[in-house]
DNA sequence: ATGTTAAAATGGACAGTGTCAGTATGACGA
DNA sequence: TCGTCATACTGACACTGTCCATTTTAACAT
């Protein structure tokens, strides 16, 4: 897998080479930044993730990062925008090859982000604090976007009931990924394995829900 | 509806008159304090609850609270914990009287979630920050188990088909419901109706959940 | 080569925060 | 009456985000 932030700094070298806006002194402190916010977010959580702590750990004034971002709020921005890009790339890889067969595709979505926000639990925590991060940046939108878009089209090409309105089903699929992940997160139950069916519970509570979209009553 | 809030402040009242312990200035300013916090939640947010906005709204010096509590997180905790038994109380009126109709129960429960959610946003948050406050706090974890074992007693008296693993259940519909909370609340979608069944939409997800749990196929 | 210019980086300052240490207060039991 | 001790107070410290004036820097025009 090829990450956001890598391939940024492909881009950031090739800036560095071609051109250095005027008075630019780093190869590109904006990266740097978000690079040094990601280890710190990784390593101790969001409230870790301090402009000064940032610039001390980029080697730079406490007040250089506000040539690159206005506000703490708008460097989370930043960074979370990075983290979606790489969420999206990697449920969109996993969902490609499978959109003719609809539950294995909304398994295999679910499935990439436990997997992702289980390995990375301060990376997922971040995309979802509105109190810190600008829900409404349009990068941040964008990424959020390309998962949603995703996932609506891997529901139009399965419209095997009457069940049509694939928005609510979409909706429904996002909310019990995010709600199962939030709360295993925060503590408020441990991995386990459903007692029937001796799958993991994160699959077994996917396998009862696209059974309600696919095979509802009513 | 008595919400604890208010109960507590009768227990407050009592101990007023009853007597009052040695070095004690005020009627019981650990109530005092929860009070502000509460006010300044609901009007601030969460990051508006600071130790010394709290003082300075209960008329005390900036280090009283530290005689309540240790920490922020714990005067947080103490808040989270009196939100959380308004829930719980909530949650388990809505669901008694309908121990022979779990679908109505389960939509009962997650219909009283929702409401509490969205009129009162800033304290629905509150109980999910992992950051903020403390999960293992016995008063606090003591108000969640109150709901869970709520909900259990549900699906324990509506075992309709094969499928015998409760926890399973209550775990979905526990995550569908926050989860959804969660991202209405972050802004990632706004209210709106199946455009099917021209329910709201909060409601048609859990209707899909319920045929999954209760019409299973597999 | 030589200024010019504008972005970028600097150091200092300010208000706000959580937390800790030391001190005063006041109700209670001896 | 005198300690005792929980409570509340003042003061201080380190840390934060953000603003400000200043200086450095690199690209550009001359």
């Amino acid at each position: 897998m090829t990450n956001n932030i890598d391939s940024v700094n492909m881009k950031a070298d090739m800036k560095l080479k071609q051109k250095r806006t005027a008075g630019q002194k780093h190869g590109d402190l904006r990266m740097e930044l978000i690079r040094e916010g990601l280890i710190l977010l990784d390593i101790q959580g969001i409230e870790g993730v301090t402009i000064r702590a940032v610039a001390r750990n980029a080697g730079v004034a406490h007040s250089a990062p506000a040539n690159h971002f206005p506000s703490r709020r708008a460097m989370l921005t930043a960074i979370a925008a990075i983290v979606f890009a790489d969420l999206a790339d990697l449920t969109i890889e996993a969902i490609t090859d499978l959109a003719d067969k609809p539950e294995q595709a909304i398994q295999a979505f679910a499935e990439t982000c436990f997997q992702f926000a289980f390995d990375t639990p301060n990376r997922y925590q971040l995309l979802w604090q509105r109190q810190l991060i600008d829900q409404d940046d349009p990068a941040l939108a964008k990424e959020m976007e390309r998962v949603y878009s995703a996932l609506l089209s891997v529901l139009r090409h399965a419209q095997v009931n009457h069940r049509v309105d694939i928005e609510t089903d979409a909706i429904a699929i996002w909310s019990m990924v995010h709600g199962y992940i939030s709360m295993r997160l925060d503590g408020n139950f441990v991995a386990a394995e459903d007692t029937v069916t001796n799958l993991p519970r994160h699959k077994a509570i996917m396998l009862s829900l696209i059974d309600g979209i696919y095979y509802r009553k009513s």
